[in-house]
DNA sequence: AAACTATTTGGTTATTTTGCCAATCAGCAA
DNA sequence: TTGCTGATTGGCAAAATAACCAAATAGTTT
């Protein structure tokens, strides 16, 4: 694997690894139903206004999302929608993961 | 959120976790153009083969690639193919950040 | 059985990520 | 200006990841 390879590579793991978190996941969930400000997604999530803004920051930073200061209040919307095709992928390795498992029980 | 709802999310993520790194993401394009066995992945990426040996584990237990041993050699391939059209949305982000950055240079 | 090959596993160290708190910044209202 | 609210930033400690080497395992060949 050649250098220029290798940095296209990691191009593409710097965006899969910002959605690569369980709240950020579901920020992006909720995102696809329509923008939210900071503090919404601090209610649903349930953690430290700290910990959510870096999230965002983090969904930001690779371009995943955008945001936009209104107010007081920041909003932030999906910049790129096609990554809901993500979550039917997942769903699926996961219904397969449950059915191995199943199998292997059933052993 | 709920601990049931956070408990799916956490497998969501542990899912997309398992692809957020880049000889993981080019072991995964390899293997959608067939099976390889882990020296030839080696090869190619160019590490030691206990990193790639990790590395397809990491995999293989996220339920996204399957083995089987033939020999003396061990084989991978893809267990849910749908992986594939997360390519296409990372480069379509990755177009995206491209396109910002040469218009906020523009500026 | 002994030597050899392909892979996995254990252990160590370096690096990155995460989450909270405290402090700061930005916009609005009194 | 002063205070209040929403959000970001800096800093720190804990946890998770990553890469390598060395050792162990599994299967082949001699």
């Amino acid at each position: 694997m050649d250098a220029r390879t290798k940095q296209e590579y990691q191009a593409r793991a710097r965006v899969i690894k910002a959605m690569a978190h369980p709240s950020r996941l579901f920020i992006l969930d909720e995102l696809s139903r329509g923008e939210r400000c900071v503090c919404e997604l601090r209610d649903m999530i349930g953690a430290d206004i700290s910990t959510v803004s870096k999230h965002l920051s983090v969904l930001k930073d690779a371009g995943i999302v955008e945001d936009e200061k209104r107010g007081l209040q920041v909003f932030y919307r999906l910049r790129v929608p096609c990554i809901l095709n993500f979550f039917g992928c997942v769903e699926d390795v996961l219904v397969a993961n449950a059915r191995r498992l199943s199998a292997d029980i059933g052993k």
